[in-house]
DNA sequence: GTCTATAATCGGATAGAC
DNA sequence: GTCTATCCGATTATAGAC
């Protein structure tokens, strides 16, 4: 792995960890490997580097929910493996969490990628839980758009609840709890 | 006011937009108006001064939400009236905000007063969903645990997806997908 | 109680040698 | 490409005068 590279994982990692602001170009070069000459050579500066950093964990995770949105299976039962999947649950979500960073959020260009992302995923679940819905799946009465918005908020609410509570556990009930609810609809 | 107390209300105002690490205590001591020495004799430092804002945070979003527990109506209709409240979505939960900071979440003394409001947040809307099941205003399969769970995650999860999205859209429309979902349940 | 002075360290970046 | 030196303001305090 190249310098370039290191540096672009040393700051994925410490954005999830810390976030934006607690995450100094100092402690990214100490990660990485690489002196100071090194960073401003390859980047132009920190918001250069969490560009670079923030595309490549935002494409990531949508690659991993398109693995179980395009799976086997009846719609629900592939947005439970959605809901379901191994997650590193007191970590948080790596994208979500960049909502919480004012400087992130007041910066279009590394807000951008979050958005998309979360547009994205909202869209996909939308079109999943309408094809439910056409073939009969699932409750014509399920809004489809506004299910998908719950769905990708469960989960990202879940988060908080379970770093509030050090703990996986609420984030399991909460997912529980909205599957309980989709599982009514199907029929 | 005097300084103790504005110095309390400054450190909740930024910690609400800036969270923990993004809030220095020259930035507190500059919004309320006190200089360094006033701020270190109130209070033994950040983490110090830090833990009573969230305190008083923690507190008022719980009397907050009582408002909407303990009004009028059937239990979907209270919880309806509690997710639909007037909210500054754009700047998210006060309370929520914490758990994306490391330091918080590490620091037992900061962390107890968020865990112990989603605690307080999931039990009160799990008793409620367990009265209106044994009203019969609720479906008997309901799992009002779960479903508490969902409730609070959805509003957690929501304003990260409002935050991503600079509007507030998602947020309503993660609300209403909940509110869908959970008034199938009532019959 | 509040103020100013001082200090050690970090943050984010530039300059120029190699 | 990478390194070291340097810069300047911010951070998080402590010390001691008023």
């Amino acid at each position: 792995m190249d310098t370039s590279e290191r540096l672009i994982e040393s700051t994925r990692a410490l954005l999830w960890e810390r976030g934006y602001v607690g995450t100094s170009p100092k402690a990214i070069q100490q990660r990485a490997g690489a002196g100071q000459g090194s960073m401003y050579h390859h980047f132009s500066g920190k918001p250069d580097l969490a560009l670079a950093a923030i595309r490549r964990t935002a494409e990531e995770m949508r690659a991993l929910a398109e693995r179980q949105f395009s799976g086997p299976g009846t719609v629900l039962e592939r947005i439970s493996a959605y809901l379901l999947r191994e997650r590193e649950v007191l970590k948080g979500c790596p994208v979500g969490r960049l909502t919480q960073d004012p400087d992130v959020v007041a910066d279009p260009d590394l807000r951008r990628p979050v958005d998309e992302t979360f547009a994205w995923l909202r869209d996909r679940l939308a079109g999943l839980l309408a094809e439910g819905r056409d073939r009969g799946e699932l409750d014509a009465a399920l809004d489809p758009a506004a299910t998908a918005a719950t769905v990708v908020a469960v989960l990202q609410g879940g988060y908080v609840l379970a770093r509030a509570a050090d703990s996986d556990e609420p984030f399991r009930q909460a997912v529980r709890g909205v599957l309980g609810l989709l599982e009514a609809h199907a029929r």
